[in-house]
DNA sequence: ATTAACTAAAGTGTCGACAATATAGTGCAA
DNA sequence: TTGCACTATATTGTCGACACTTTAGTTAAT
């Protein structure tokens, strides 16, 4: 299968899982060089190790290699986080309408426990927690999609992506209360195994949440 | 951006592509194992060169790789290529949809007189370059969506894996008139610039190229 | 006969060195 | 001053060697 629940066994395993941590979180920063020889000896390990880790990061489109000139993390811009976006409503949508097909009845109690537990937190306001609620929330659908090619092609390539758009731009959701009713709806659907309103309500959950985001970086002045 | 138009340029590159030919056409056959060494001397470049093409591969879900154990060429299943058609059909489906949107009317002309010849050759029983002509049409609206991201995905990834199946499995298309005319009216709807009616139109049209498909896999007896 | 420990062989993972390429800087000419 | 050619430097691409892991085969003990 794909190693997206793997964990780093070798040492190309253990860079290339840094060295993403590293940029995604901007502690390297967006478009910066990357020079195999200075991060080799930044992390301790050899060229063909560092070669490695970049040629992953770069299948997952987080940085761009030319042929002898070199590898650069990718610019931010408000085209690359739109078409991120368009992706994400495509595939997730997708992904919500299998897993109204495949998931459980086990799993899809699961799945409405969590939204419970979702529901005491934006009660009591822990909105800190909501970050992680909503990506565990989508974890479990695609999960529950049960197409494995999907499941990798999301969170091994898109999620990191995007997780690094979201810590940069500094976009730490607001959207919590109205997010949590557009996960209750998808739910309801999933419950039903209504596959057609599953993935339109998943759809209309990832636009907003695209609105949003596009508003905030007209704010910014970013383009 | 991304290699799908660049020409290979490294040694690297070149081995990377001749390897995913011969996987994909069926010279080595699904399932088997890749062996470093043995690839190095049948390809005469060194083993870091192999390892190097194996990791792009693995990158595109055509090999799966174990630590310290090593590669294999994917299986053909028939949850295999289900999967990628579910991939495809919300894609492409997102594609037209883009394109419908982005495309320029010369392009959209060029996409009409694309459909004249391609009338033509039905017309005239060349069901020869049904399939060339039916990867071309999909080429072009994909290109269509202005969404490089998307256009990656599709190009570098999921089509070398779906023409995998089809070379493997012998699905030289029939549906060559019927395709037609879903051809046709794909573009019509992006010529409308109807975004809705494209991206509906598209995703039919998939998911019927799959049911034919599956219909074949009972008919042959895989599973 | 079956299982466990051990050994040998083959294959993968990592490393440092060399070759090939791009880039920046210098000098020269117009 | 501007533009071109050339050189020097730095970086990437490729290679072969060594280290480590897995696996198959052998032996020995229950």
């Amino acid at each position: 299968m794909s190693f997206f629940t793997e964990q780093p066994v070798t040492s190309a395993d253990k860079t290339f899982f840094q060295l993403r941590k590293d940029i995604v979180e901007g502690e390297i920063e967006a478009g910066s060089k990357l020079s195999e020889t200075e991060l080799s000896t930044k992390y301790a390990v050899s060229r063909s190790v560092i070669r490695e880790a970049i040629n992953r990061l770069a299948s997952c489109h987080i940085v761009e290699r030319k042929a002898n000139v070199g590898a650069r993390v990718v610019a931010l811009t408000a085209e690359g986080i739109i078409d991120l976006y368009q992706i994400r409503e495509s595939l997730e949508g997708m992904a919500a309408r299998l897993a109204a097909k495949n998931m459980t009845d086990d799993e899809i109690a699961d799945l409405n426990m969590l939204l419970n537990s979702h529901f005491q937190e934006v009660k009591n306001d822990e909105s800190y927690y909501q970050e992680a609620g909503d990506v565990d929330f989508h974890y479990r659908i695609i999960l529950g999609s049960k197409n494995n090619h999907l499941i990798s092609m999301l969170f091994d390539g898109l999620y990191h992506l995007v997780r690094m758009y979201r810590v940069q731009l500094g976009m730490a959701g607001p959207r919590v209360s109205a997010a949590f009713d557009e996960h209750k709806h998808i739910v309801q659907a999933i419950s039903n195994r209504d596959e057609e309103l599953a993935e339109m309500l998943m759809r209309r959950h990832i636009t907003y949440s695209r609105t949003n985001i596009e508003q905030k970086l007209v704010g910014l002045g970013k383009n």
